[in-house]
DNA sequence: TAATTTAAAGAATATAATCCTGATATAAAA
DNA sequence: TTTTATATCAGGATTATATTCTTTAAATTA
């Protein structure tokens, strides 16, 4: 799965995590490659599925989903055999941007996004508590944001020594 | 903090998180109208910080990051008046693409990506242990990514009337 | 109704992306 | 060492897109 990435390709990844709308012509002089090498150099990246896509990034406060809520999950014994269904269910709700099978005392770690804390409530009640196989929920409230970020550090080459 | 939006403005808000890439012109004729209010209306999003940036969604595995874990921390009570420290430290740290404060047994929530557990256990040892005051870490690994988006849902008004 | 504001359209210009051709370098094979 | 193939890159021409400016229409207010 990984793929071969030269020092360019790096610096590519790096400056469009950090601006994912730079031009092609300004990322080329940021390389110091001209804009032919550098668009090519993108459209193998993408092509080759390193680079996924492209997105804004909302701020949530702005659009009234100001409120991050971390929900653990335990499902019950007889269902965990049939996981495809709970991930369907999971799919089909916009509140969950993201849901994690973990190891641990709890089976799923959900990353859930709402307005407030009515709104979790609902989400709770006409959401979550009916997906079948929810036997637990465990509710981590976020109080304040620390750090979030979508960039991920790209190391020369993914091998790394334990000194 | 929430922004005046109308329905063009969600419709873009949906369309750039689909695509942040998305030109223009596309944009214009998606959403029914010609490019320059079109523009015009996405400058304003951006001005407002509604749009805070643009970044390229990168595949973790591609680029040697395919393990993500998320550790739970508690911090020693007599730590817990000088969060700014805790903070400076999460800052440094480009392993942990999140750090929440959060309700319950534990204090934080990260979120990190690493390559693979022998880097998860150097990351413990060579970083989180050597935050002061860190007091317990439980951690959580990801064993499968049943979903991950960026993308929330905005909503008519934010108004939510519960039933 | 008239004045004022707001939003959008259309045309013109500026900027950037893309394509094409050719040059250079690197690596493998004779 | 020479030849051949393959990668990567540069520069210019073309096409597409973004941006600006001016005008028009609609909505709001006095």
């Amino acid at each position: 799965m990984p793929v071969k990435l030269d020092d360019i390709d790096r610096q590519i990844i790096d400056l469009l995590q950090e601006n994912g709308r730079m031009p092609n012509n300004e990322l080329a002089k940021r390389i110091g490659l001209t804009t032919t090498p550098t668009l090519e150099r993108v459209k193998r990246l993408e092509r080759e599925g390193v680079i996924k896509g492209y997105t804004a990034w909302i701020d949530r406060p702005s659009v009234n989903k100001g409120l991050t809520v971390f929900c653990n999950i335990k499902l019950s014994v007889h269902q965990l055999g049939k996981m495809e269904e709970f991930s369907k269910h999971i799919h089909g709700v916009p509140e969950i941007l993201a849901c994690y099978n973990t190891t641990g005392e709890y089976d799923y770690l959900l990353h859930v996004v709402v307005k407030d804390t009515n709104e979790y409530e609902h989400f709770l009640r006409t959401k979550l508590t009916q997906i079948p196989g929810v036997e637990r929920i465990y509710t981590g409230i976020v109080l304040s944001v620390i750090k979030e970020q979508s960039k991920i550090m790209v190391t020369d080459n993914g091998d790394f020594n334990e000194e």
